[in-house]
DNA sequence: CTGAAATTGTAGCCTCGTCTACATTTTGGT
DNA sequence: ACCAAAATGTAGACGAGGCTACAATTTCAG
């Protein structure tokens, strides 16, 4: 059995189309964090002027000792800025990835909507899924919502 | 500014509503591995007869020491059994699991087309999605199916 | 049946994301 | 102006998931 597998079940991806998949789902995973970090930064600021590393890690349900480590990661990723006891603030890659993360998230919404999903549920399910979308679904996305 | 920051922006969810939200997407992501692992195994239970950790992990892209340590988890959680220098056999929560997660990833997978995503690039993405689609969106996708 | 190759397992290390506990700085009410 | 409360920052722990390197076992070709 060392070169016949494929051969009694043609409908399993090769090994390495199915490893690519999942390297590519784990990667997405790893940016995640930082595109929920960008995006709520990004609303706090439009809404009350200031983003506070407390507020973020109320949002995000975490402690706010994890939101600022993970504020510094955004900062060493260059996507943020911020000095001692002070709000933080994006850079403008920060602020471009919050603008597509946000435009993606909308989308994503959208699209549950258009299929039947319930607004709440699909807000919610958005949450996790938009990470996985690719920009070619996204594009499809766009094309199924304008045919209606 | 202490509580009249949500009348600014009345369209931002609440506190607690995004932050349950932040929470169930990260919960989802702990499950994610567990289930890719348990479906996997079960493909190649189905297509070669056994699950052997070398092959799990070339199928996933990961050393096989990592796979290795998974499935310990795995049996830890009670969804595999194995024996030293034995393949891998899923226990009847696992083989339960992988049936749920094998029947949402089609599912997933063909709403994906049934909007116009292309066929390779629905599979790619529906490997990250399918872990955060809830079941009330699952039903709402299977009623979009039916309904074309 | 025997030894090399493949597979499996173990050990140790790293990073990330999370937490609690404690220290420091700012803010605001009196 | 001061002190308590809130916000911010730091330290240390832990588990998950990944890796490489090495050890042990099984398989198979000759």
């Amino acid at each position: 059995m060392t070169k016949l597998e494929r051969a009694e079940r043609p409908d399993m991806p090769t090994e390495a189309a199915q490893a690519h998949r999942f390297g590519k789902a784990r990667s997405a995973q790893s940016a995640a964090l930082l595109e929920d970090y960008v995006e709520l930064i990004s609303d706090l600021m439009a809404s009350v002027g200031e983003a506070r590393p407390t507020d973020v890690a109320r949002r995000l349900g975490v402690s706010h000792a994890t939101a600022i480590k993970t504020i510094s990661r955004l900062k060493r990723e260059g996507l943020a800025t911020s000095r001692p006891y002070r709000g933080v603030f994006l850079t403008d890659d920060g602020e471009a990835l919050a603008e597509r993360v946000r435009k993606r998230h909308r989308l994503v919404v959208d699209l549950l909507v258009a299929v039947g999903v319930p607004g709440d549920c699909a807000e919610a399910d958005a949450e996790g899924i938009e990470h996985h979308v690719s920009d070619v679904a996204l594009a499809a996305f766009r094309d199924f919502l304008a045919r209606r």
